[in-house]
DNA sequence: TCTGGGGTCCTAGGACCC
DNA sequence: TCTGGGGTCCTAGGACCC
């Protein structure tokens, strides 16, 4: 019997969203078809008459369509249909209604994708219990013990997995299967939709070399840009590199991590849990607003903000110390202030309070599109004194819950 | 009528302490 | 008086990801 070597699988929905719709209306299979927006938005673009149905019951002639959408946002996912007028993810819906203004329009639905969200990883965690959460498509799983996760390299639990899936949801999956979370990451692209990939060590000069320095996960656009001025296009050409000619050009993390990863190399565990950092809601206005002239709305919207803050901390059980705000000017410039209080708090007034002095340090003649407010140095509630929600976490505090 | 919303991590400077 | 460190916390900005 041969060794254990370390597997690691990288699972990715198929066009997640926009599978999930065509589950709900199959009639659209083939069509172009673009999610974004809400469902109030979106119901502008639909005959004033149909707007209390639920969608799926709205004939198809009858479907909202880009044209006739007005206002912001950007498209979350778009069908393959859609991709041919050159629509993609992240694009304007304005812009894209220019490209194909007889596209079918649907509102996002996050918690209907949510849903199968669930659906998905319980299935995998069935299989597989060492799972990690990277977003509402995406998951690391760690093979290595497994029953079954040696096999081929990993295949066969693969294809068990996306099989599963599949029966359980009617989605399908691509899975790369890679000795680390780099590579898996990198392998589960290759083959897409229903694919699976199988990389070991030796595959990396002929199956990752030749890609593109942007098809590794933390190299950007930015960092991309540089790389080509700097001559470098594919992996394989960052991998010809030495250490410190990275360091001097990037700086000694970033360098050497790029060191590491143009040769294959992480030893990043899947992690199974993990605590949240901050927790934050801003909000894209319909149009600019600006401090003096729309006071009053502003502050309507500031004041909601904080209150969905609140409210989705105290729903998750968290307090937080480090208040703050973020805003973006017309031009699209961006600012952040924030303030670190002495207690950890979590009610919308104090955070409404503290977030309206953050506002106060910064620049405010000019017109806003953006507003968001973010609460950050989280800690769980219960683990807090007991003395109640508002008591204060000083020295003294800390010191007598760790005596007793 | 360009350009969402919710996150994480890193850098870098200053304050303050040892 | 001058000369260094190191460590932690706070703040602002930015890259990147899903």
């Amino acid at each position: 019997m041969s060794e254990k070597i370390r597997r690691i699988a990288h699972l990715d929905m198929d066009a997640f969203y926009a599978s999930v719709e065509l589950l709900r209306y199959p009639q659209l299979k083939g069509l172009p078809v673009v999610i974004g927006g809400g469902r109030r938005k979106v119901d502008e673009a639909i005959d004033p008459a149909q707007q209390e149905q639920p969608l799926h019951r709205i004939a198809l002639a009858d479907f909202p369509r880009l044209k006739d959408y007005t206002g912001r946002g950007v498209i979350t996912t778009a069908t393959y249909a859609a991709r041919q007028f050159g629509i993609g993810s992240a694009m304007g819906l304005m812009k894209a209604a220019r490209l194909c203004p007889q596209a079918l329009l649907l509102p996002v639905d996050f918690p209907e994708y949510r849903k199968y969200s669930k659906a998905f990883k319980a299935v995998v965690t069935d299989i597989a219990p060492l799972m990690e959460d990277r977003g509402v498509d995406e998951v690391y799983i760690d093979f290595t013990d497994v029953p079954g996760g040696q096999r081929e390299g990993g295949r066969v639990l693969a294809r068990l997995i996306q099989k599963t899936i599949f029966e359980q949801t009617g989605l399908t999956c691509s899975v790369g299967v890679a000795p680390n979370k780099l590579l898996a990451k990198m392998a589960s692209e290759f083959n897409k939709p229903k694919g699976i990939s199988i990389i070991f060590e030796d595959d990396l000069p002929g199956k990752i070399w030749p890609l593109a320095c942007r098809k590794i996960n933390g190299i950007g656009p930015k960092a991309d840009a540089k790389l080509q001025s700097l001559g470098i296009q594919t992996i394989g050409e960052l991998a010809q590199k030495d250490l410190n000619w990275l360091i001097a050009h990037f700086g000694q993390k970033t360098g050497a991590w790029m060191y590491d990863a143009a040769r294959g190399r992480d030893e990043r565990p899947v992690v199974t849990e993990s605590e949240p950092v901050s927790i934050s809601r801003e909000t894209t206005f319909e149009r600019d607003l600006h401090a003096v002239r729309n006071k009053a709305e502003l502050s309507a919207i500031f004041t909601r903000l904080c209150e969905q803050v609140a409210d989705d901390l105290q729903r998750k059980g968290y307090r937080g110390k480090t208040i703050g705000i973020k805003l973006r000017y017309d031009d699209f410039k961006c600012v952040t202030r924030d303030q670190t209080l002495e207690t950890y708090v979590a009610d919308a007034h104090t955070i409404r309070h503290a977030a309206g002095l953050c506002l106060k340090r910064v620049p405010l003649a000019q017109p806003m599109r953006l507003l968001g407010v973010r609460v950050a140095s989280l800690v769980k509630a219960d683990s807090l004194s007991q003395r109640g929600t508002d008591a204060p976490v000083n020295a003294l505090n800390t010191t007598i819950d760790q005596l007793f």
